[in-house]
DNA sequence: TTATACTCTACTAACTTTATAGAATTTATA
DNA sequence: TATAAATTCTATAAAGTTAGTAGAGTATAA
């Protein structure tokens, strides 16, 4: 399961995903039509644009955009930004690398490459949704209507 | 990532696979050759026992067994056991369905069919992996010797 | 009867998550 | 230039989770 944060930052990248060319939007917009605690939302949006998927003006008429295109904010970096590593151990983490505490030798590790390709058959399906994605998604759902 | 519980598990589970046959494994041998803190396998022993993967037997001469085949028991049911859901998001978990607290509309959610994309991809690499894939992985690694 | 090995429940320290609070800063505009 | 709007930044806190530890109880073989 991804955190809370994770799940918000999504929901938010493609609230402004959907607003692009139309200048700025405010965190109390995006907060309310995606039913987001403000101030939690607040810390986020500043974590995106660290990170620089995100970018922003202060002042009235202020309020963030989509520093990236939507096809290049993936589910995997989103998660990577909040949640840490997408491996399921941290000795086969490619962003987040640890040595096991418990293996005795990570080179005869009999776990280590079936962990490796577990981690590829997520971080393939993490990588291939993007922001886009969602907005095709949306598109398809409101064509229906 | 996975909590150490599932890992631990996953390790037990290989040495009891190894010793298909051959009668009890005790809980100190096991601790001792995977690097496991005993008192805590105990207890991971045990919920392996009330899921029914393992057995035991009290007593002297006693210890655990694998009650399943090994290719039977996959890491996706290990995970599940000690970490719950395989999906991002609870609202598209198959084994641990809960409605999301912020979802406006469900039916209309954008990111639902993406995040059910992402369920698939990652269950189907973590249940395609099992016990027998770690027996294997150590049988080709000491042929190499 | 005793030693061995699993069984079960309770507890705890450290850490993480999910926020909330409030002061500071920047910007547009009246 | 004063003011309101909006982001920025840091601190704090309650609740939950994780990774164990402790110890008494039960079953079994010799």
């Amino acid at each position: 399961m991804m955190s809370m944060k994770s799940k918000y930052a999504l929901k938010a990248l493609t609230c402004l995903g959907k607003n692009t060319g139309k200048g700025y939007m405010q965190t109390a917009f995006i907060a309310e039509s995606e039913n987001i605690p403000k101030k939690f939302l607040e810390q986020i949006l500043l974590e995106l644009k660290h990170a620089h998927m995100v970018s922003s003006k202060q002042g009235i008429g202020g309020g963030y955009y989509l520093l990236k295109k939507p096809k290049e904010i993936s589910v995997a970096d989103v998660y990577r930004l909040f949640d840490g590593a997408i491996a399921l151990v941290p000795c086969v983490s490619l962003n987040f690398y640890e040595k096991c505490d418990d293996c005795k030798n990570e080179i005869s590790c009999v776990m280590r490459d079936e962990f490796i390709k577990i981690r590829e058959g997520a971080r393939l399906v993490m990588s291939k949704t993007t922001i886009q994605s969602f907005l095709n998604a949306s598109k398809k759902l409101s064509a229906k209507k």
